[in-house]
DNA sequence: CCTGCTATGTGCCCAGAATCACAATGGTAG
DNA sequence: CTACCATTGTGATTCTGGGCACATAGCAGG
Protein backbone atom coordinates (compact mmCIF):
# COMPACT_ATOMS: atom_id res chain seq x y z
CA UNK A 1 0.00 0.00 0.00
CA UNK A 2 1.05 3.49 -0.14
CA UNK A 3 2.08 3.55 3.58
CA UNK A 4 4.59 6.10 3.88
CA UNK A 5 3.35 9.09 3.17
CA UNK A 6 0.56 8.83 5.74
CA UNK A 7 1.42 11.18 8.75
CA UNK A 8 2.80 9.17 12.04
CA UNK A 9 0.65 11.21 13.96
CA UNK A 10 -2.10 10.16 11.92
CA UNK A 11 -1.99 6.65 12.55
CA UNK A 12 -1.71 7.63 16.57
CA UNK A 13 -5.22 9.43 16.76
CA UNK A 14 -7.06 6.90 14.91
CA UNK A 15 -5.90 4.50 17.12
CA UNK A 16 -7.37 7.53 20.11
CA UNK A 17 -10.64 7.46 18.05
CA UNK A 18 -10.59 3.71 18.43
CA UNK A 19 -10.60 4.21 22.14
CA UNK A 20 -12.97 6.71 21.88
CA UNK A 21 -15.73 4.94 19.85
CA UNK A 22 -15.63 1.93 21.83
CA UNK A 23 -16.39 3.92 24.43
CA UNK A 24 -19.36 5.24 22.70
CA UNK A 25 -20.47 1.52 21.85
CA UNK A 26 -20.55 0.26 25.26
CA UNK A 27 -22.44 3.61 26.44
CA UNK A 28 -25.01 3.17 24.00
CA UNK A 29 -26.85 5.77 22.61
CA UNK A 30 -27.20 7.14 19.51
CA UNK A 31 -25.63 4.59 16.38
CA UNK A 32 -24.21 7.66 14.85
CA UNK A 33 -21.38 10.41 15.80
CA UNK A 34 -20.32 13.70 14.10
CA UNK A 35 -16.68 14.47 13.35
CA UNK A 36 -17.60 17.56 16.08
CA UNK A 37 -18.78 15.75 18.73
CA UNK A 38 -16.10 12.85 18.43
CA UNK A 39 -13.59 15.47 18.24
CA UNK A 40 -14.50 16.40 21.77
CA UNK A 41 -14.35 13.48 23.35
CA UNK A 42 -10.48 13.06 21.80
CA UNK A 43 -9.88 16.59 22.32
CA UNK A 44 -8.69 17.43 18.61
CA UNK A 45 -9.98 19.74 15.59
CA UNK A 46 -13.17 18.01 14.06
CA UNK A 47 -11.53 18.90 10.41
CA UNK A 48 -8.53 17.03 11.44
CA UNK A 49 -10.65 14.23 12.26
CA UNK A 50 -12.03 14.14 8.62
CA UNK A 51 -8.98 14.65 7.26
CA UNK A 52 -7.48 11.55 8.95
CA UNK A 53 -9.88 9.25 8.00
CA UNK A 54 -9.57 10.60 3.91
CA UNK A 55 -6.35 9.43 3.40
CA UNK A 56 -8.21 5.85 4.04
CA UNK A 57 -11.20 6.26 2.02
CA UNK A 58 -15.06 8.20 2.79
CA UNK A 59 -16.35 6.21 5.65
CA UNK A 60 -18.94 8.89 6.48
CA UNK A 61 -22.16 10.04 5.23
CA UNK A 62 -22.65 13.96 4.60
CA UNK A 63 -24.99 15.27 6.63
CA UNK A 64 -25.40 12.47 9.03
CA UNK A 65 -22.37 11.50 10.78
CA UNK A 66 -20.19 8.45 11.22
CA UNK A 67 -21.61 5.01 12.18
CA UNK A 68 -19.93 4.27 15.25
CA UNK A 69 -19.95 0.35 14.90
CA UNK A 70 -18.49 0.73 11.06
CA UNK A 71 -16.32 2.92 11.80
CA UNK A 72 -14.77 1.19 14.77
CA UNK A 73 -14.37 -1.77 12.83
CA UNK A 74 -13.08 0.21 9.52
CA UNK A 75 -10.24 1.67 11.78
CA UNK A 76 -9.86 -1.30 13.33
CA UNK A 77 -8.74 -3.03 9.76
CA UNK A 78 -6.77 0.01 9.17
CA UNK A 79 -4.66 -0.45 12.19
CA UNK A 80 -3.90 -3.97 11.55
CA UNK A 81 -6.01 -5.25 14.41
CA UNK A 82 -8.23 -7.92 12.35
CA UNK A 83 -5.73 -10.65 13.27
CA UNK A 84 -4.03 -11.26 17.04
CA UNK A 85 -0.84 -10.34 17.78
CA UNK A 86 1.89 -12.55 19.14
CA UNK A 87 3.54 -11.11 21.83
CA UNK A 88 6.80 -11.89 23.02
CA UNK A 89 7.83 -10.42 26.77
CA UNK A 90 11.56 -9.97 28.46
CA UNK A 91 12.28 -9.28 32.25
CA UNK A 92 9.45 -10.48 34.46
CA UNK A 93 9.98 -8.46 36.78
CA UNK A 94 6.60 -5.93 38.75
CA UNK A 95 6.66 -4.23 35.29
CA UNK A 96 6.84 -7.27 33.17
CA UNK A 97 3.91 -9.19 35.31
CA UNK A 98 1.59 -6.61 35.61
CA UNK A 99 1.67 -5.77 31.64
CA UNK A 100 0.86 -10.15 31.35
CA UNK A 101 -1.85 -9.67 33.57
CA UNK A 102 -3.22 -6.31 31.93
CA UNK A 103 -6.56 -6.69 30.46
CA UNK A 104 -5.94 -4.10 27.37
CA UNK A 105 -3.85 -5.76 26.01
CA UNK A 106 -5.95 -9.11 25.30
CA UNK A 107 -9.32 -7.01 24.95
CA UNK A 108 -7.39 -5.84 21.85
CA UNK A 109 -6.09 -9.17 20.25
CA UNK A 110 -2.74 -8.77 21.98
CA UNK A 111 -1.79 -11.92 23.44
CA UNK A 112 1.73 -13.08 25.35
CA UNK A 113 3.00 -16.21 23.73
CA UNK A 114 6.33 -16.54 25.89
CA UNK A 115 8.03 -14.88 28.68
CA UNK A 116 11.69 -14.65 29.82
CA UNK A 117 14.10 -13.90 32.29
CA UNK A 118 17.50 -13.87 33.34
CA UNK A 119 17.39 -15.07 37.24
CA UNK A 120 17.36 -18.74 37.53
CA UNK A 121 15.03 -18.05 40.23
CA UNK A 122 12.26 -17.33 37.95
CA UNK A 123 12.50 -19.68 35.55
CA UNK A 124 9.30 -22.52 35.14
CA UNK A 125 7.60 -19.95 37.04
CA UNK A 126 3.95 -20.13 36.12
CA UNK A 127 2.32 -16.53 35.53
CA UNK A 128 -1.46 -16.00 36.35
CA UNK A 129 -2.22 -16.30 32.49
CA UNK A 130 -0.36 -20.09 32.67
CA UNK A 131 2.42 -18.73 30.47
CA UNK A 132 5.86 -20.42 31.83
CA UNK A 133 9.01 -18.10 32.58
CA UNK A 134 11.67 -19.74 30.06
CA UNK A 135 15.30 -18.32 30.12
CA UNK A 136 16.44 -15.64 27.95
CA UNK A 137 19.02 -17.87 26.68
CA UNK A 138 16.60 -19.41 25.10
CA UNK A 139 14.86 -16.67 23.06
CA UNK A 140 15.92 -16.87 19.76
CA UNK A 141 14.54 -20.48 19.82
CA UNK A 142 11.56 -20.17 22.10
CA UNK A 143 10.37 -16.93 19.83
CA UNK A 144 10.02 -18.82 17.01
CA UNK A 145 8.56 -21.57 17.99
CA UNK A 146 5.66 -19.71 19.25
CA UNK A 147 5.49 -17.30 16.64
CA UNK A 148 6.56 -14.33 17.94
CA UNK A 149 5.77 -11.30 16.00
CA UNK A 150 6.32 -8.25 18.37
CA UNK A 151 8.96 -8.31 21.30
CA UNK A 152 8.20 -6.44 24.49
CA UNK A 153 11.17 -5.36 26.45
CA UNK A 154 10.87 -4.48 30.43
CA UNK A 155 14.50 -5.38 31.38
CA UNK A 156 16.99 -2.70 33.45
CA UNK A 157 17.99 -0.59 30.40
CA UNK A 158 21.73 -1.77 30.34
CA UNK A 159 20.19 -5.00 29.55
CA UNK A 160 18.28 -3.62 26.52
CA UNK A 161 20.21 -3.34 23.86
CA UNK A 162 21.46 -6.87 24.48
CA UNK A 163 17.80 -7.94 24.19
CA UNK A 164 16.51 -5.95 21.47
CA UNK A 165 19.54 -7.51 19.17
CA UNK A 166 18.57 -10.91 19.86
CA UNK A 167 15.27 -9.99 18.94
CA UNK A 168 16.84 -8.60 15.16
CA UNK A 169 17.85 -12.30 15.13
CA UNK A 170 14.72 -14.01 15.52
CA UNK A 171 13.37 -11.75 14.12
CA UNK A 172 10.42 -9.79 15.38
CA UNK A 173 8.91 -7.02 13.35
CA UNK A 174 8.59 -5.06 16.09
CA UNK A 175 9.61 -4.04 19.55
CA UNK A 176 7.95 -1.96 22.03
CA UNK A 177 10.50 -0.46 24.81
CA UNK A 178 9.64 0.07 28.26
CA UNK A 179 13.67 0.51 29.24
CA UNK A 180 14.80 4.15 29.43
CA UNK A 181 17.24 4.01 26.61
CA UNK A 182 17.37 4.38 22.93
CA UNK A 183 17.86 1.60 20.99
CA UNK A 184 19.83 1.40 17.95
CA UNK A 185 17.64 0.48 15.31
CA UNK A 186 17.29 -1.98 12.78
CA UNK A 187 16.58 -2.52 9.26
CA UNK A 188 13.17 -4.45 8.85
CA UNK A 189 12.51 -3.92 13.14
CA UNK A 190 10.35 -0.97 14.02
CA UNK A 191 10.48 0.27 17.72
CA UNK A 192 8.37 2.29 20.28
CA UNK A 193 9.24 3.37 22.89
CA UNK A 194 7.42 3.51 26.47
CA UNK A 195 8.93 5.74 28.71
CA UNK A 196 7.18 7.34 31.56
CA UNK A 197 9.60 9.09 33.16
CA UNK A 198 10.38 11.01 30.18
CA UNK A 199 6.06 11.95 29.98
CA UNK A 200 7.20 13.08 34.31
CA UNK A 201 9.83 14.77 33.13
CA UNK A 202 7.11 17.28 30.92
CA UNK A 203 5.13 17.30 33.97
CA UNK A 204 7.83 18.23 36.08
CA UNK A 205 8.95 21.29 33.57
CA UNK A 206 5.36 22.38 33.03
CA UNK A 207 5.02 22.79 36.70
CA UNK A 208 7.94 24.61 37.38
CA UNK A 209 7.40 26.81 34.98
CA UNK A 210 4.20 28.30 35.81
CA UNK B 1 9.67 32.98 31.96
CA UNK B 2 9.21 32.71 28.31
CA UNK B 3 8.25 29.62 28.39
CA UNK B 4 4.76 28.93 25.43
CA UNK B 5 7.73 29.31 22.59
CA UNK B 6 9.41 26.27 23.34
CA UNK B 7 8.72 23.08 21.34
CA UNK B 8 6.89 20.26 23.34
CA UNK B 9 9.06 17.97 21.34
CA UNK B 10 12.20 20.13 22.25
CA UNK B 11 11.40 19.09 26.13
CA UNK B 12 10.79 15.54 25.42
CA UNK B 13 14.20 14.80 23.73
CA UNK B 14 15.91 17.23 26.96
CA UNK B 15 14.57 14.24 28.53
CA UNK B 16 16.14 12.08 26.37
CA UNK B 17 19.37 13.57 26.61
CA UNK B 18 19.25 13.64 30.26
CA UNK B 19 19.18 9.60 29.90
CA UNK B 20 21.95 9.13 27.69
CA UNK B 21 24.12 11.92 29.80
CA UNK B 22 23.98 9.75 32.67
CA UNK B 23 24.91 6.60 31.16
CA UNK B 24 27.70 8.32 29.54
CA UNK B 25 28.56 9.40 33.21
CA UNK B 26 28.20 5.71 34.72
CA UNK B 27 30.07 4.14 31.82
CA UNK B 28 32.54 6.94 32.36
CA UNK B 29 35.21 7.95 29.98
CA UNK B 30 35.91 11.15 28.37
CA UNK B 31 34.38 14.43 30.11
CA UNK B 32 33.11 16.03 26.94
CA UNK B 33 30.81 14.55 24.93
CA UNK B 34 29.80 16.55 20.94
CA UNK B 35 26.69 17.07 19.54
CA UNK B 36 27.44 14.43 17.17
CA UNK B 37 28.21 11.89 19.39
CA UNK B 38 25.26 12.56 22.30
CA UNK B 39 22.96 12.88 18.59
CA UNK B 40 24.13 9.33 17.77
CA UNK B 41 22.92 7.89 21.33
CA UNK B 42 19.94 9.61 20.84
CA UNK B 43 18.94 8.82 17.47
CA UNK B 44 18.84 12.80 16.29
CA UNK B 45 20.09 15.43 14.31
CA UNK B 46 23.41 16.92 15.88
CA UNK B 47 21.90 20.39 14.82
CA UNK B 48 18.78 19.27 16.62
CA UNK B 49 20.46 18.93 20.06
CA UNK B 50 22.45 22.22 19.52
CA UNK B 51 19.06 24.46 18.96
CA UNK B 52 17.46 22.72 21.75
CA UNK B 53 20.45 23.54 24.38
CA UNK B 54 19.94 27.42 22.38
CA UNK B 55 16.82 27.77 23.33
CA UNK B 56 17.83 28.03 26.92
CA UNK B 57 21.53 29.22 27.09
CA UNK B 58 24.54 28.44 25.83
CA UNK B 59 25.98 25.57 27.55
CA UNK B 60 28.78 24.60 25.20
CA UNK B 61 32.99 25.07 24.35
CA UNK B 62 33.08 25.71 20.96
CA UNK B 63 35.89 23.51 19.48
CA UNK B 64 35.45 21.10 22.60
CA UNK B 65 32.07 19.88 23.05
CA UNK B 66 29.93 19.60 26.26
CA UNK B 67 30.74 18.52 29.44
CA UNK B 68 28.84 16.01 30.47
CA UNK B 69 28.39 16.50 34.34
CA UNK B 70 27.53 20.11 33.96
CA UNK B 71 25.28 19.75 30.95
CA UNK B 72 23.01 17.00 32.84
CA UNK B 73 22.99 19.19 35.73
CA UNK B 74 21.63 21.94 33.66
CA UNK B 75 18.96 19.92 31.89
CA UNK B 76 18.10 18.80 35.34
CA UNK B 77 17.37 22.30 36.10
CA UNK B 78 15.81 23.44 33.14
CA UNK B 79 13.32 20.25 33.61
CA UNK B 80 12.66 21.28 37.30
CA UNK B 81 14.17 18.31 38.45
CA UNK B 82 16.60 20.19 41.23
CA UNK B 83 13.60 19.11 43.76
CA UNK B 84 11.97 16.35 44.74
CA UNK B 85 8.03 15.78 43.26
CA UNK B 86 5.46 14.44 45.53
CA UNK B 87 2.65 11.65 43.52
CA UNK B 88 -0.12 10.11 44.48
CA UNK B 89 -1.21 7.04 42.77
CA UNK B 90 -4.74 5.99 42.44
CA UNK B 91 -5.64 2.21 41.22
CA UNK B 92 -3.33 -0.17 43.12
CA UNK B 93 -3.86 -3.15 40.29
CA UNK B 94 -1.01 -4.75 38.90
CA UNK B 95 0.40 -1.62 36.76
CA UNK B 96 -0.14 0.38 40.03
CA UNK B 97 1.92 -1.91 42.67
CA UNK B 98 4.59 -2.11 39.79
CA UNK B 99 4.98 1.45 39.61
CA UNK B 100 5.57 2.41 42.86
CA UNK B 101 7.95 -0.41 43.41
CA UNK B 102 9.80 1.15 40.04
CA UNK B 103 13.35 1.94 40.48
CA UNK B 104 13.67 4.91 38.00
CA UNK B 105 11.48 7.04 39.87
CA UNK B 106 12.85 7.30 42.84
CA UNK B 107 16.57 7.66 40.79
CA UNK B 108 14.96 10.89 39.09
CA UNK B 109 13.42 12.72 42.55
CA UNK B 110 9.81 11.27 42.49
CA UNK B 111 8.22 10.30 45.40
CA UNK B 112 4.87 8.55 45.89
CA UNK B 113 3.81 9.92 48.56
CA UNK B 114 -0.04 8.46 49.31
CA UNK B 115 -1.71 5.72 47.24
CA UNK B 116 -5.40 4.81 46.98
CA UNK B 117 -7.71 1.94 45.66
CA UNK B 118 -11.82 1.87 45.46
CA UNK B 119 -11.68 -1.71 46.59
CA UNK B 120 -12.27 -2.31 50.45
CA UNK B 121 -9.95 -5.16 50.59
CA UNK B 122 -6.90 -3.13 49.77
CA UNK B 123 -7.57 -0.51 52.29
CA UNK B 124 -4.67 -0.28 54.89
CA UNK B 125 -2.21 -2.78 53.17
CA UNK B 126 1.33 -1.64 52.98
CA UNK B 127 3.39 -1.40 50.01
CA UNK B 128 6.88 -2.86 49.43
CA UNK B 129 8.08 0.65 50.35
CA UNK B 130 6.03 1.26 53.54
CA UNK B 131 3.24 3.02 51.48
CA UNK B 132 -0.76 2.36 52.92
CA UNK B 133 -3.19 2.30 50.58
CA UNK B 134 -6.24 4.59 51.54
CA UNK B 135 -9.74 4.48 50.30
CA UNK B 136 -10.18 6.44 47.49
CA UNK B 137 -12.77 8.59 48.98
CA UNK B 138 -10.49 10.65 51.16
CA UNK B 139 -8.28 11.37 48.41
CA UNK B 140 -8.72 14.91 48.22
CA UNK B 141 -8.09 15.16 52.17
CA UNK B 142 -4.84 12.73 51.94
CA UNK B 143 -3.55 14.78 48.80
CA UNK B 144 -3.28 17.84 50.73
CA UNK B 145 -2.25 16.36 54.15
CA UNK B 146 0.93 14.59 52.42
CA UNK B 147 1.61 17.89 49.59
CA UNK B 148 1.06 15.82 46.42
CA UNK B 149 1.89 17.53 43.34
CA UNK B 150 1.28 15.68 40.83
CA UNK B 151 -1.75 12.30 40.31
CA UNK B 152 -1.37 9.18 38.76
CA UNK B 153 -4.30 7.28 37.01
CA UNK B 154 -3.73 3.42 36.75
CA UNK B 155 -7.82 2.40 37.00
CA UNK B 156 -10.33 1.26 34.75
CA UNK B 157 -11.08 3.65 31.93
CA UNK B 158 -14.38 4.41 32.81
CA UNK B 159 -13.23 5.21 36.16
CA UNK B 160 -10.22 7.80 35.37
CA UNK B 161 -12.75 11.12 34.42
CA UNK B 162 -14.02 11.07 37.86
CA UNK B 163 -10.79 10.53 39.80
CA UNK B 164 -9.12 13.09 37.45
CA UNK B 165 -11.91 15.68 38.63
CA UNK B 166 -11.13 15.19 42.23
CA UNK B 167 -7.44 15.61 41.74
CA UNK B 168 -8.69 18.93 40.09
CA UNK B 169 -10.22 19.87 43.30
CA UNK B 170 -6.88 19.16 45.34
CA UNK B 171 -5.82 20.64 42.70
CA UNK B 172 -2.76 18.64 41.76
CA UNK B 173 -0.97 20.53 39.07
CA UNK B 174 -0.30 17.47 36.80
CA UNK B 175 -1.86 14.32 35.99
CA UNK B 176 0.19 10.95 34.53
CA UNK B 177 -2.54 9.30 33.00
CA UNK B 178 -2.04 5.29 32.34
CA UNK B 179 -5.99 4.90 31.64
CA UNK B 180 -6.84 4.24 27.68
CA UNK B 181 -9.02 7.41 27.59
CA UNK B 182 -8.76 11.27 27.04
CA UNK B 183 -9.74 13.00 29.97
CA UNK B 184 -11.59 16.29 30.20
CA UNK B 185 -8.65 19.05 30.83
CA UNK B 186 -8.99 21.88 34.06
CA UNK B 187 -6.97 25.24 33.71
CA UNK B 188 -4.22 24.87 35.42
CA UNK B 189 -3.56 21.13 35.45
CA UNK B 190 -1.46 19.66 32.96
CA UNK B 191 -2.27 16.17 31.46
CA UNK B 192 -0.10 13.77 30.19
CA UNK B 193 -1.08 10.20 28.68
CA UNK B 194 0.72 7.10 28.64
CA UNK B 195 -0.48 4.30 26.71
CA UNK B 196 0.81 1.88 25.89
CA UNK B 197 -1.66 -0.04 23.61
CA UNK B 198 -1.78 2.92 21.18
CA UNK B 199 1.78 2.27 20.71
CA UNK B 200 0.96 -1.10 20.03
CA UNK B 201 -1.52 -0.33 17.53
CA UNK B 202 1.73 1.60 15.57
CA UNK B 203 3.56 -0.99 15.65
CA UNK B 204 0.79 -3.21 14.32
CA UNK B 205 -0.26 -1.17 11.76
CA UNK B 206 3.13 -0.77 10.55
CA UNK B 207 3.91 -4.61 10.37
CA UNK B 208 0.56 -5.11 8.75
CA UNK B 209 1.88 -2.71 5.86
CA UNK B 210 4.48 -4.47 4.88
C1' DC C 1 52.05 35.57 19.63
C1' DC C 2 49.97 33.70 15.67
C1' DT C 3 47.84 30.14 12.84
C1' DG C 4 44.95 26.35 12.05
C1' DC C 5 41.51 23.08 13.56
C1' DT C 6 37.27 21.66 15.52
C1' DA C 7 32.83 21.94 17.31
C1' DT C 8 29.34 25.20 18.84
C1' DG C 9 25.64 28.77 18.05
C1' DT C 10 22.39 30.50 14.77
C1' DG C 11 20.11 32.67 10.57
C1' DC C 12 17.76 30.88 6.64
C1' DC C 13 15.09 27.72 4.06
C1' DC C 14 12.06 23.95 3.36
C1' DA C 15 8.73 20.36 4.45
C1' DG C 16 4.96 18.62 6.66
C1' DA C 17 1.12 18.99 9.44
C1' DA C 18 -2.82 21.53 11.49
C1' DT C 19 -6.58 24.75 10.66
C1' DC C 20 -9.82 27.26 7.93
C1' DA C 21 -13.37 27.80 4.73
C1' DC C 22 -16.16 26.25 1.15
C1' DA C 23 -18.16 23.23 -2.10
C1' DA C 24 -20.39 18.70 -2.52
C1' DT C 25 -23.93 15.61 -1.09
C1' DG C 26 -27.06 12.64 1.41
C1' DG C 27 -31.26 12.88 4.14
C1' DT C 28 -35.70 14.87 5.36
C1' DA C 29 -39.87 17.34 5.33
C1' DG C 30 -43.49 19.46 2.99
C1' DC D 1 -40.65 16.19 -6.65
C1' DT D 2 -38.32 20.01 -4.72
C1' DA D 3 -36.04 22.80 -1.51
C1' DC D 4 -33.55 23.12 2.66
C1' DC D 5 -30.45 21.64 6.27
C1' DA D 6 -26.66 19.38 8.42
C1' DT D 7 -22.30 17.41 8.07
C1' DT D 8 -18.83 15.42 5.32
C1' DG D 9 -14.76 15.75 2.05
C1' DT D 10 -11.14 18.68 0.45
C1' DG D 11 -8.42 22.66 -1.69
C1' DA D 12 -5.97 26.59 0.10
C1' DT D 13 -3.57 28.83 3.85
C1' DT D 14 -0.85 29.28 7.86
C1' DC D 15 2.34 27.93 11.13
C1' DT D 16 5.37 25.15 13.58
C1' DG D 17 9.43 22.59 13.61
C1' DG D 18 13.49 20.29 11.54
C1' DG D 19 17.75 20.49 8.72
C1' DC D 20 21.49 22.83 6.29
C1' DA D 21 25.33 25.66 6.15
C1' DC D 22 28.15 29.16 7.66
C1' DA D 23 30.05 32.40 10.72
C1' DT D 24 32.01 32.39 15.46
C1' DA D 25 34.99 31.25 19.01
C1' DG D 26 37.84 28.51 22.01
C1' DC D 27 41.99 25.49 22.19
C1' DA D 28 46.45 23.55 20.86
C1' DG D 29 50.84 23.57 18.80
C1' DG D 30 54.77 25.72 16.96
Amino acid sequence: MKASKIPAATITRLSIYSRALENLLTQGGAPVVSSKRLAELCGVNPAQIRKDLAYFGQFGVRGVGYYIKELLFDIRKILGLNKDWNLAIVGMGNLGCALVAHQNFAKQGYRFVCAFDADPNKIGHKLATGLEISPVQDLIEVCRETKAEIGVICTPPERAQEIANRFYQVPVSGILNFAPVQLQTCEGCKIENVDFTVKLDNLAYYLSMS
